[in-house]
RNA sequence: CGCGGGGUAGAGCAGUUGGUAGCUCGUCGGGCUCAUAACCCGGAGGUCGCAGGUUCAAAUCCUGUCCCCGCAA
């Protein structure tokens, strides 16, 4: 089938590059605009655009795809038999979710209609779910609300965000392929979602990674792993920010000790007092200093019992 | 030219009124001990990111360059 594909970050690169290899067509590929990102404000390419440049594919950026005429009209030049979207970022209108035969097709990181919106595979590490997983959804115009065609489950286990987010995109390209021959065939049966057990994923900011250390240590460790590599979990020492990243949580019960308190610091790491009982942090990171484990940090460094953490 | 921190022994750090480098851990050898990741003694290990410059003398001052990282986006 001709496909036009369209997707952002990571996620979406490696959804298009296993696309792009199969033997459906890519006639196109729409990402978000270029951005002065990083250090520098050098300009990036969105990881999508990378991969369709590799790859020969033509590559559009409208700013704003609604009532984008302009682009509207190439897309109809291109007449896909099917739009697959992926992290695109940008809600998609009728007129474009009807165009292609089979209209739109998304591959959404969760198993809906649990966890809709912009960061579910984060959200299923920090909500404490057992598993998560992908969903090949016919795209309609509420917030992935559309029928769902296929879905497979993954366990959670200790991953961490990005090994999580690897094997998503993983999944999600296998299924997509998938899904695209079943559609070709007319073999799929598309299914309702089920809206009153609908949860959302709302984008991520900087801030969410703000510790809080009246919460539980178990918590605290979801946050952690939910949010590593980006945008980290951190609290302030002293003046100084400080991310963990990487804990454990401890059955000794605080009582009597404030929330953020260091209870010790030694090369088995830092004992910070949390919600009822201790989180057990073994590797940390300081402003402008590389990921290091505490028993390295505390070589050249010291963390005094006593101190608070905030 | 968005702001800022940093590149010094295997690791983490200290060391700017310039005078050939120090701490903690690790490592190697020896000792103590029932034993030890504990303790004691001793040793190895660094062209101080790279290239120039200033100087009698530079990790330390100046210039250029490469790399790493935090913030902000």
């Amino acid at each position: 089938m001709k496909t036009v594909f369209m997707g952002t970050p990571d996620f979406a690169a490696v959804i298009l590059k296993n696309l792009a290899e199969s033997r459906h067509p890519v006639v196109c590929a729409v990402t978000q605009p270029d951005k002065a990102k990083d250090r520098g404000k050098k300009i990036r390419y969105t990881p999508v655009k990378e991969v369709a440049a590799e790859k020969g594919i033509e590559i559009l950026q409208p700013e704003k795809v609604r009532g984008n005429d302009i682009f509207i009209q190439k897309l109809k030049e291109h007449a896909p038999d099917i739009i697959v979207v992926a992290a695109y970022g940008q809600i998609l209108p009728a007129e474009i979710l009807q165009l292609p035969k089979y209209g739109c097709i998304n591959v959404h990181a969760s198993l809906l209609p649990k966890l809709r919106g912009a960061a579910p595979i984060q959200k299923a590490i920090i909500d404490g779910e057992k598993e998560t997983g992908i969903t090949i959804m016919q795209m309609a115009e509420g917030l992935d609300t559309g029928d769902m065609l296929l879905r497979e489950a993954v366990e959670i286990n200790g991953m961490n965000y990005s090994q999580l987010h690897d094997r998503l995109a993983e999944l999600g390209a296998r299924l997509l392929l998938k899904a695209l021959d079943m559609i070709e065939k007319g073999s799929i049966k598309p299914e309702k979602q089920d809206d009153s057990l609908s949860t959302y994923a709302h984008m991520i900011s900087k801030q969410d990674g703000k510790i809080s250390f009246q919460k539980s240590p178990e918590e605290i460790e979801r946050l952690i792993r939910g949010f590593d590599p980006w945008p980290g979990a951190f609290c302030s020492l002293g003046e100084r920010v400080m991310k963990l990243w990487k804990a454990q949580p401890l059955n000794d019960s605080t009582a009597g000790f404030e929330p953020g308190r260091v209870l010790s610091a030694d090369e088995s790491g830092i004992k910070i007092a949390c919600g009822g009982r201790t989180l057990l942090v073994t590797e940390i990171q300081m402003p402008g200093k590389k990921r290091v484990s505490v028993k390295e940090f505390l070589k050249g460094n010291s963390i005094e019992p006593g101190t608070i953490l905030r």
